[in-house]
RNA sequence: GCCCUCGUGGUGAAAUUGGUAGACACAAAGGACUUAAAAUCCUUGCCCAUUAGGGAGUGCCAGUUCGAGUCUGGCCGAGGGCACCA
């Protein structure tokens, strides 16, 4: 008997898919459409287990939608633009192109030995001229609909990345990706419009049902939609100021007002800036916003004016105006009320300047003599201390009433905002997409005429000076339009924003003229699964969505709003960290162990390694596999198959030797099975009344895999598999039925299919059978059977199992029970009070003791 | 601080949605085969009992129910998201 030998057979297939493009998909309209999308990666060079685990989930879903007959759409590309090109080519003095081709090249083979059925025909990449042409033009089309605008603004700088990052990529008030704090800095830069959506966005999500709750919650937060109204605030003092306009989501408290609070970017500000103290105040504040420890302590300062804002609703009280290192100039108006009793916030910065605390909202377990003390009160209950509105259900009567009011008094008016700020696109760098813009001496903006597209990326570039690398192109900045001499935008788009459209470019990759072709774009959009890492929920998955919707925006034709029908979040790949006594970092391949409890550096016992937690896999902990040697080892089917068995594919998995090893030796169990199984189909062996068991097994199979599928529970798609290797193993020792052997075992074999591609296709050629299989349909017939097992309980206990005919009735029952000696001692001269009985499932003995 | 998710054997996990808890796999221990090892196969799995069998048991405490891993309330713990959002 052979071992499998999967290098050869791996290889023969792989190249037998390629040579006949099994793979390559084309418009087809008398076929249902399903477009299975994986995230495409970032080429660094070599694939990782994150990787693997993710294409291994959409290869499964795709192949078993191709089998089940639908035209599917598997493609793959490239997320070609960003930094670390430009850092590698700093270090190694290589272009950035060159770097990233190469990277692509070896990616590209790396994945085509996982044996994934993509379609490399549409294969594209971001930084291509092919492709970042298209979204110059985007761009344009954005612009000309007014959803692109240009203003000076703060921006988050990365002074080690020395680029500004979106809010999104600061991350506890460090950039993502440098984890250096973030610096605040003025400058002019290209927005997206994303706000305007900002109601489309927030609706759109309680249409996608096949997303995880997780992700809607997510972005719904992040949209942070809150509903209020806004105020304007007299103002008194020795400055030309009159009012002040202030958003609040609880205009209900307003008689509990103690001090009006404003940023210290606030227009107000510039009657100060003469004023030291003040400009002290300002310094201090822009420091606190980033240092980890003034998050950590969230302390509230203020300064205080001269000012007085008086309360619209009663125009004895007067309170102070103050600065506050806590109010946000790009939120609501820059300015807020306070409350001290209902806010802790307020109440923080009350009891730090000794403001007035008044109480205006009760619980309703409370009297109205309730006073808050340490804690502001924010919870339900009535108002109170408020003359005309007290009495009022706290929260939503209060604050309709009250918003009532302020409109009839014309002191102010409902209002809605969203926490969503405009998408900031600019980034200071050389690898990216060029904006396609241009200024004249003025700084007056003109787009490039479209037919002048694109806007090339020059080739000679000095990566080493500072700053900016285009800024410094000196000849490629000049430009001459309609005779003017104009200087070109020298920023680049963020590479969020290639990732915004690329599912699109998949349906007409080759499209020439435009982004993407309409009757291919509405033959294959939306992407029906979508499948990821969870770390996009926000950041792409917004910024795409909204891409979507701004080419939709002014366009009649395009009529899509939404990009991802379905989206699954895969969890990521762990492992355990290990460090030796200097605090290092060591690779598994660096550690070994006899016991799995005691590690020691590989061929050294007395060099004892300290064994961190796991964690997901990173080059920087060292704690990687590298998937290019597993599947060098033990095969790609073999990786598949352990990449989606242990753990649910949302989960974490943990990496696990042992548990690779298992993958591998199940596939020469498989193929050893298999052999038998050919040795018996030869021997046309016939025998009778074995046919059932077998075809009742697999319809039963079928079923249970149909709905593992649609519920992504491939881990219990493997189990499933185990069991049937189980089950077949133990009946080819007997006497089986040759054409029900063979039947079944081909609907087995399309099941292995999708899973572990190489091994199912050659054990279907072995039998000389078309391995063009469909997937399988259960015949409903195998799935009832005239039996059942009834769990026979007492109070509630298992007590014995009584296999019988179904539709038995309680009495029938009760008559075998009655010989069943499991069950009759504990019925004996008991008083039965009452039996609940379950058809055919289980039967109750309720007995009093 | 606010929001979300999750707590099941030594480990990863199943559980028809309120009805046999621990499928399937990893690890461990014991055994079979073998001169031996590897490979393979079988048994065990927490407590009591020689066995038959019985008991406890899904983070903890209550509750609803004939019956709770599943539903409700409270507590504890872990993970993730957000960061002064007015």
């Amino acid at each position: 008997m052979d071992r499998y030998n999967f290098k050869v057979i791996e290889n023969k297939w792989q190249k037998f898919w390629e040579e006949n493009k099994v793979y390559e998909t084309k418009l087809d309209k008398s076929k249902k459409k399903f477009y299975c999308l994986e995230m495409f990666p970032y080429p660094s060079g070599k694939i990782h287990m994150g990787h693997v685990r993710n294409y291994t989930i959409g290869d499964v879903l795709a192949r078993i939608k191709s089998m089940q007959g639908y035209n599917v759409l598997h493609p793959m590309g490239w997320d070609s633009f960003g930094l670390p090109a430009e850092n590698a080519a700093k270090e190694n003095n290589l272009h950035p192109k060159n770097w990233t081709e190469s990277n692509i090249s070896m990616m590209k083979n790396q994945l085509k030995k996982m044996g994934l059925s993509l379609d490399w025909n549409r294969e594209i990449s971001t930084c291509s001229e092919e492709y970042y042409k298209h979204q110059q033009l985007f761009f344009l089309e954005l612009y000309e609909k007014g959803l692109v605008y240009r203003k000076e603004n703060y921006v988050n700088w990365d002074p080690v990345e020395q680029t500004v990052l979106a809010n999104e990529q600061v991350i506890d008030g460090k950039g993502w990706r440098s984890g250096v704090p973030v610096e605040r800095k003025k400058l002019n830069q290209w927005f997206f419009n994303i706000s305007k959506f900002s109601e489309e966005l927030l609706e759109g999500l309680d249409n996608l049902e096949n997303w995880p709750d997780k992700v809607k919650t997510m972005q719904k937060n992040w949209i942070g939609k809150s509903f209020g109204c806004e105020i304007d605030f007299k103002i008194e003092g020795n400055l030309p100021i009159n009012k002040i306009k202030c958003f609040t989501t609880r205009p209900d408290t307003l008689f509990g007002f103690s001090f009006l609070a404003v940023s210290v970017d606030h227009p107000i500000s510039k009657h100060f800036l003469k004023d030291p103290e003040f400009i002290k105040f300002r310094e201090e504040c822009s420091k606190t916003g980033t240092t980890e420890e003034s998050i950590a302590l969230g302390e509230k300062i203020g300064f205080k004016t001269n000012l007085f804002a008086i309360n619209p609703l009663d125009e004895k009280q007067k309170v102070p105006v103050f600065f506050a290192n806590f109010v946000l100039m790009d939120y609501g108006f820059g300015a807020v009320f306070g409350c001290p009793a209902h806010d802790q916030r307020d109440l923080d910065f009350a009891n730090k300047y000794n403001l007035k605390i008044k109480t205006v909202v009760r619980p309703i377990d409370e009297d109205n003599n309730f006073v808050v003390q340490k804690e502001a009160y924010t919870g339900p209950g009535l108002i109170i201390n408020s003359k005309f509105l007290d009495g009022l259900k706290v929260p939503d009567e209060s604050i309709i009433k009250t918003i009532k009011i302020i409109e009839e008094k014309e002191i102010g008016k409902k209002k809605i905002n969203f926490r969503l700020k405009d998408w900031g696109v600019s980034r200071q760098r050389y690898w990216g997409c060029p904006i396609p813009m241009a200024y004249d001496k003025n700084g007056k903006v003109f787009p490039i005429p479209k037919k002048n597209l694109p806007v090339k990326l020059p080739e000679n570039i000095d990566l080493n000076s500072k700053g900016n690398p285009l800024d410094n192109a000196n000849e490629w900045k000049k430009i001459r339009i309609n005779g003017q001499e104009l200087t070109r935008e020298t920023d680049t788009l963020d590479t969020f924003v290639d990732s915004s459209w690329y599912f699109i470019r998949f349906c007409s990759p080759n499209n020439k003229n435009y982004g993407f072709d309409y009757e291919e774009m509405k033959y294959w959009m939306p992407v029906d699964q979508y499948i990821g890492g969870v770390e996009h929920a926000i950041l792409h998955l917004l910024y795409s969505r909204f891409f979507t919707m701004a080419l939709n925006y002014k366009n009649d034709n395009f009529n899509l709003y939404e990009p991802f029908k379905g989206l699954f979040t895969q969890g990521m790949v762990c492992h355990e960290t290990y460090k030796n006594k200097d605090d290092k970092w060591l690779s598994p391949d660096e550690v070994e162990t006899k016991d799995g409890k005691n590690y020691f550096l590989k061929g050294n016992p007395t060099k004892k390694i300290i064994v961190g937690p796991s964690e997901s896999m990173s080059k920087s902990k060292k704690n990687t596999i590298d998937p290019e040697k597993i599947i060098e080892n033990y095969g790609a089917d073999s990786v598949r198959l352990f990449m989606l068995s242990d753990s649910p594919p949302e989960k974490d998995v943990q990496w696990s030797d042992q548990g690779m090893v298992a993958c591998y030796k199940f596939i020469q169990k498989l193929w050893t099975l298999h052999e038998k199984i050919k040795t018996k189909l030869k021997k046309k062996e016939s025998s009778e009344g074995k046919n059932e068991e077998l075809t009742k097994f697999t319809n039963q199979l079928i079923d249970k895999i149909n709905k593992n599928v649609e519920k992504f529970n491939y881990n219990v798609i493997i189990a499933n598999i185990y069991e049937t290797y189980n089950f077949f193993n133990e009946k080819i020792n007997d006497s089986i039925n040759a054409n029900s052997l063979s039947e079944n075992y081909k609907k087995i074999l399309s099941l292995l299919l999708p899973i572990i591609p190489h091994f199912a296709t050659e054990c279907l050629e072995d039998l000389k059978i078309n391995h063009n299989v469909k997937w399988p349909l259960v015949d409903k017939k195998f799935l009832t059977s005239d039996e059942t097992n009834i769990v026979i309980q007492v109070n509630g206990k298992k007590r014995s199992i009584v296999n019988c005919k179904k539709g038995i009735s309680e009495e029938s029952l009760m008559k075998i029970i009655k010989k069943d000696l499991k069950i009759n001692k504990f019925i004996n001269n008991k008083k039965n009070i009452k039996s609940i009985y379950i058809k055919d499932k289980l039967l109750n003995l309720v007995i009093k003791t």
